[in-house]
RNA sequence: GGAGGAGUAGCGAAGAGGCCAAACGCAGAUGACUGUAAAUCAUUUCCCACCGGGUUCGGCAGUUCAAAUCUGUCCUCCUCCA
């Protein structure tokens, strides 16, 4: 892997937070950073070109669904989901494991891999972690994950330790398939809130040698302290040389804890999906645009916004496209909220440049009024 | 002028004696959403309230223990015929 790493250059002597560069086969990209989510090889609503003007720099895309659709020769016959959705800057892609979660309702494990039921026709698929390295060499990300099961929270012990063995495993097996040398892969800690299994799980896929490693496994229903220990358990087994990289995180709160604790790559939906849902991520907390109250206003969503969003357009107006459903809505309030968590990272940078992210937080946490107990500042 | 049909909550529309403050859809009001089966989901919308109570189904008058539902009458609208 030449084209691939990873540069650690700075730590704050404040807080120990990292300030990072990732050197990608399509650029180099600052750390810590935000990952907008493109599952099915685009941003809903929104184009690269608002993407590269809001500052994104990695986005992501997902085995599964483009397996289903258009199906990875399709993009490979393009020339790789670059070409393919246009998109010019580094691309990651998670391997499916995520929907050994989302869709454990019509799926089974076994030891060879997962057993879905196709949620579009209904037909039988099987995803081993081979095959999942086979779809994302042909998807051709710069970076890729490795074919984790990602367990539920609560979980209990005995079942969370066989996951975490055979997610081990697979984790082997994915490496072992992986045979593009410009595409760097991800190993996932998993394990729960277990320590001692995310420190087998952490420190077992450290001594594999991956490229860099996902902590997997949080935000899926447990409380924020919980999460927050889950990723210091991870962390504390994890090689420092490395990414570190916290799987489906983006509220504003959690990104600062996580960075707090060492990690250099975010991705969610949160943004993206709330935003369509009419919830905005703002500098006086929450606003819903759909409510009544910003009928007759004229202000922007977030007065200390500089987003295109913000520099252009009324809550009035706003609220009205969201009530009528219209597309240009949903793309307008997208921009607002990942340009949102792509300034709060930014910011986060600088801070720990400037060796004071522990002030950063502190001062964001006060100004938002953020506490654990109120994680959205109401 | 004659014959037939219809008036139910903001709109559309079920209900044809008690289980009806009245299904359902839309519209409205709120909330949720964390590696996207998500332009989705949940709650709520006659009035006042904590239990609970008070007014409703075009108007009025009846029948009945009980009426949105049955009867009479009036009003309004639609269709057809003159």
């Amino acid at each position: 892997m030449e084209k691939f790493y990873f540069e650690l250059k700075h730590v704050c002597k404040q807080s120990g937070a990292r300030y990072g560069i990732l050197h990608t086969p399509h650029g180099d990209v600052e750390t810590p950073m935000f990952m907008p989510v493109g599952t099915l090889a685009t941003v809903k609503y929104l184009s690269p070109e608002e993407l590269y003007e809001m500052g994104s720099q990695v986005i992501l895309a997902n085995t599964y669904h483009l397996w289903l659709r258009p199906g990875e020769d399709v993009v490979s016959n393009a020339g790789g989901l670059h070409k393919f959705m246009n998109y010019k800057k580094p691309m990651l892609t998670d391997s499916g494991g995520f929907q050994v979660f989302s869709m454990s309702k019509t799926r089974k494990i076994d030891e060879e891999g997962v057993h879905f039921k196709n949620h579009l026709d209904g037909s039988p698929l099987f995803l081993t972690p081979e095959k999942s390295i086979e779809i994302q060499n042909k998807l051709g990300a710069d970076i890729i994950m490795s074919f984790d099961e990602c367990p539920p929270y609560p979980c209990d012990y005995k079942y969370m330790k066989d996951s975490v063995e055979r997610t081990l495993r697979w984790a082997e097996r994915g490496k072992k398939a992986h045979q593009n040398p410009n595409q760097a892969l991800f190993g996932i800690v998993q394990g729960g809130d277990y320590e001692d299994l995310r420190k087998l799980s952490a420190t077992s896929l450290a001594n594999m040698d991956f490229d860099g490693y996902s902590i997997g496994g949080t935000s899926v229903g447990e409380d924020k302290e919980t999460m927050y220990r889950m990723i210091e358990y991870a962390i504390k087994y994890l090689p420092s040389d490395k990414p570190r990289y916290l799987m489906g995180v983006g509220s504003y709160d959690s990104i600062i804890e996580g960075v707090l604790r060492g990690v250099d790559m975010f991705d969610c939906v949160l943004p993206t999906r709330i935003a369509r849902h009419g919830a905005l991520m703002t500098s006086q907390g929450r606003v819903n645009i759909r409510d009544k109250k910003y009928e007759y206003d004229l202000s922007p969503l977030d007065p200390k916004c500089n987003c295109y969003t913000c520099r252009n357009y009324t809550k009035s107006y706003l609220r009205h496209l969201y009530k009528c459903d219209e597309g240009f809505g949903k793309r307008l309030l997208s921009i607002h909220n990942i340009n949102f968590l792509l300034k709060l990272t930014k910011d986060i940078r600088e801070a720990i440049k400037e060796d004071r992210f522990l002030d950063f937080k502190n001062e964001f946490f006060e100004k938002y009024g953020l506490n654990v107990k109120n994680p959205r500042g109401f």
